[in-house]
DNA sequence: TTGAAAGCGGTACCAC
DNA sequence: GTGGTACCGCTTTCAA
């Protein structure tokens, strides 16, 4: 700005403001400072600027694995409720290690965040956390809640979820017992299904197949081997699976096709992922649309950042039933364009 | 740092010193500084200390749409190979439009991004790009090239790809036909590998099978969608079909399953995704490793930032053959522990 | 309308 | 060992 300036044989001040529009300095003068600096090939130094402002731009996503399709659909969401204020987000993965969770939030404190959005890592304690109310970052806790943190938490409406899910599997498929079946051992959304689920057939007066009750990695196929294992030591099958997550139903469906000697059983996921119409049989599933969790959870952000804590609009739309093949529903192919 | 030099009666020399541990200032005064800083709650503010040093610790990875497998994945790489040096990776989905790609672009550039990874959305053209070597920003193009730029690039080694898909298919195969199937018809990738595919299939006097070469999204349900409207029009089959991608495959497994009528054609696709062990039949694929890509992109990075241009190690693993079933051959699920 | 100068939160050189 | 101070690049009163 200085090189423009002098070049010009005008001040900084008349520089600045001319760059940014302000009709205080002459149309003229904003014009030949508008020519000149791009002639000297300026750029905008938005850090500097932001310094003087102390204004932040950047918002940090924070999970343990991007590649997981829960995760980068949250990411989705997010980069598309903060692109709206030009902001940034900068993303990393913990791979579930709490040391570099750690390091990664020091990292995003450090360069002033405007605020994180964070999946804990798997065995996150509030203490570990600490850091991040001492640094007074506007933060929102995604999908695994923290116990004893005071953090804002958005996540999928469990109870709903497992409701709908089950009553479709008892109302319309009629069935007389049901097994929960995958997801990591330590994470609150498993714990929190896993006791719904069972709180649901036992008011219902259903079994619950408790023998299916495994935890496993969220893959597909770590789903995979551990239902091929379960059905080698033990054929059995209850009347229906409801699966951690569509990515775990996938697996198992798999290795329902190789293992389970003509047997069958509904199986329904959670989540609602459109790579489900593909499987055989397509997968129903209960989508929880993490794209709009991600977007909640940007505007949660605004909101603290702006003061308003916690009083953000709360997502209205809750999960929804997508009835497909696998628990048993005839699909319709001719409107595969739903997603 | 001024409250805290001055609540302890030293200089803001002594605390910036003391608190980046440096032996020029004594062992206890460091102890005394760190205590106070902590005391009064001081968070290191990063972005003002790179302004004076004019460094950048953030790179910029830009994508069309991080929920692609291909994108999730090199982002994974992107990152772990970026912090190593300490630096947070920006991530931004262009959503294949020019304009949001531009507007990307210029907020990385004004952030003095160290450097940027940019797959390019559809249809961007040299001039498009033209902002980042005015602002001489390190960039490297993964996966689609832009002709007429002179930027690094990254991608797949698309000749070796399609002869090791080609000649598994037909050695072991036999195959004596074979078409070229999805991928979105602007994207470098696809017109590249569609040709040297038909460049192959004469070279070693094999059919062509032009009916095909049909360009689809980048989803399953795309593909599905794309390959279900062909076989209802046309049931032929090639004796085998190469998919743009594993989804791509995906989906037209489906579509066969549905649709071919107990005809039969061996499917191979290009990625290597786990998830390609779950599909029925198993999906065979070249694998191309994106999270290397993604690696090897943050590596040229910080080539051309410290002034190595061009003189970056290159990557020296080709892509490799998955066998599954979709080629014809038989899987052995016990080793399914391959990913 | 334009210019001077005081920050924003650090770093680093140079004295003391 | 510590302190003073001039920057980094931009914004923003306050005067002229």
């Amino acid at each position: 700005m200085l090189d423009i300036a002098r070049s010009l044989g005008v001040s900084v001040s008349t520089v600045s403001l001319a760059l940014g529009g302000s009709d205080l300095v002459a149309a003229s003068t904003r014009e030949r400072v508008r020519n000149e600096a791009d002639r000297l090939g300026y750029v905008y130094n938005r850090r500097a600027a932001d310094l003087r402002k102390s204004r932040r731009n950047v918002v940090g996503l924070v999970v343990p694995d991007i590649t997981s399709p829960f995760a980068s659909e949250a990411a989705l969401g997010l980069q598309d409720s903060s692109m709206l204020q030009h902001h940034i987000v900068a993303l990393s993965n913990t791979r579930e290690k709490i040391d570099v969770q750690t390091e990664i939030l020091t990292a995003l404190i450090e360069e002033r965040a405007m605020g994180i959005v964070l999946i804990p890592a798997l065995g996150t304690r509030s203490e570990d956390l600490e850091l991040l109310n001492r640094s007074k970052v506007p933060t929102v806790l995604m999908n695994r809640d923290v116990p004893g943190s005071r953090f804002s938490f958005v996540g999928t409406d469990d109870s709903a979820l497992i409701e709908m899910a089950l009553r479709h599997l008892v109302e319309v498929h009629k069935i007389r017992s049901a097994g929960y079946f995958g997801g990591l051992s330590d994470a609150s959304p498993r714990k929190n299904r896993s006791r719904l689920f069972s709180a649901y057939l036992r008011r219902a007066g259903l079994v619950d197949d408790k023998t299916w009750n495994i935890t496993t990695g969220p893959r597909p196929l770590a789903a995979f081997q551990a239902a091929r294992e379960r059905l080698r030591s033990d054929a059995t099958l209850p009347d229906a699976i409801l699966c951690h997550s569509d990515s775990i139903a996938i697996g198992l469906l798999r290795a329902l096709a190789i293992d389970a000697r003509g047997r069958s059983c509904a199986v329904v996921g959670i989540d609602g992922l459109s790579s489900g119409l593909l499987t055989t049989p397509a997968l129903t599933s209960v989508a929880v649309f993490p794209a709009r969790m991600g977007a909640q959870a940007g505007r949660m952000l605004l909101a603290e950042a702006s003061g308003r804590h916690g009083a953000f609009d709360r997502d209205s739309l809750g999960p929804q039933l997508i009835q497909r093949e696998s628990c048993g529903c005839q699909l319709d192919l001719a409107d595969s364009d739903q997603r």
